[in-house]
DNA sequence: TATTGTTATACTCTATAACTATA
DNA sequence: TATAGTTATAGAGTATAACAATA
């Protein structure tokens, strides 16, 4: 089982632009202070999904490495560490849990004997269907209330930055947008 | 000095909705992922708010801290801590380094002995408006590439988003969305 | 020499509880 | 009894470096 680590992004933080606090009389209300709703949008995710996922061996990130080695079949651990940014010795553990749960399986590569492909077993593969319903309706809940026009122009917002994004500066090492900013 | 907290959110995690992962062939591209496009964005703004405000003492949240001081002048510690949704004892921590960097000050409350009022000092607003305009740079920076139309509809549906998310669940336990994920 | 996967260690942040002093 | 603020302790999570096996 080991002693390991396993949910990522424990809680608060993140932070107001104008010179003022949510629900604060002068709050500029129109420039839209992307970072402060971000933060409160994004932590309302990450919590909902720790509680759906709480029964997962790593929690959200249990999940994530699920759906992509379901993605990346066969793939090499490191591969699926690098496609989600998580960190090869975390992977270790995670993957430790997740095996031990039978939801995945380490087979050696016949063509590398240093790596090791991932397969979802067969009970994984249930547990994922499961989870996608579980996903799928928190995402659901979370957008009750945004009227439909809104709703789809939020997410195609959401995906255009994050695909620009992502172009800029792939998952882990992130640190361009510093330069940006200066005095 | 202390020896105490400081930057927050540390760093990876969140989960794709779809069976698959970004830029991966079978990926569902319409259904909008809310989950992985959000942690993206997110932690690409935390990430560069990090780095803009690695010189303020308890970094984002020293700022944050500076910020609702400035907001609710005179504000109690214990106030401020509940309006960002902080720790009371993580606020002592902020403090003694914001107040040991002369940015803000403990004044003993006369009418509650037991409480201290929190006044920005005046190089403590001098670094506020400086670090508004890092923000607002940062802020600017990650948007660009988005056509006028949709960064509007994006800030907008995250404010509604944000908004609704406040009402149902201020700030920190926000425990009520698992619920209405069940299997 | 570089890479895959593992393990061990140290460090950072957070959560909890205990304590003082007021109310 | 409850609250404001402080302090100390233990825990969860991360990062780093070192290692063995292979390329």
């Amino acid at each position: 089982m080991t002693a390991h680590p396993g949910k990522p992004v424990t809680g608060a933080y993140h932070g107001p632009v104008s010179a003022c606090v949510p629900s604060h009389p002068n709050r500029r209300a129109v420039d839209g202070d992307l970072g402060w709703d971000l933060g409160i949008v994004f932590r309302a995710h990450a919590k909902a999904a720790r509680a759906a996922l709480g029964d997962v061996p790593g929690g959200p990130r249990g999940f994530q490495v699920l759906v992509a080695a379901c993605a990346e079949q066969h793939g090499s651990q490191a591969a699926i560490a690098r496609t989600l940014g998580i960190d090869r010795t975390v992977m270790t553990y995670l993957l430790d849990d997740l095996e031990a749960a039978d939801l995945v399986r380490r087979i050696p590569d016949p063509n590398d004997r240093r790596a090791r492909r991932l397969t979802v077993t067969p009970a994984g593969h249930q547990l994922l269907a499961e989870l996608e319903r579980r996903m799928a309706a928190l995402e659901a809940e979370l957008l009750v209330g945004l009227p439909d026009g809104e709703r789809t122009a939020l997410l195609a917002g959401l995906r255009r930055m994050a695909a620009r994004l992502e172009a800029i500066d792939p998952v882990h090492d992130r640190c361009d947008l510093a330069e940006a900013v200066d005095p």
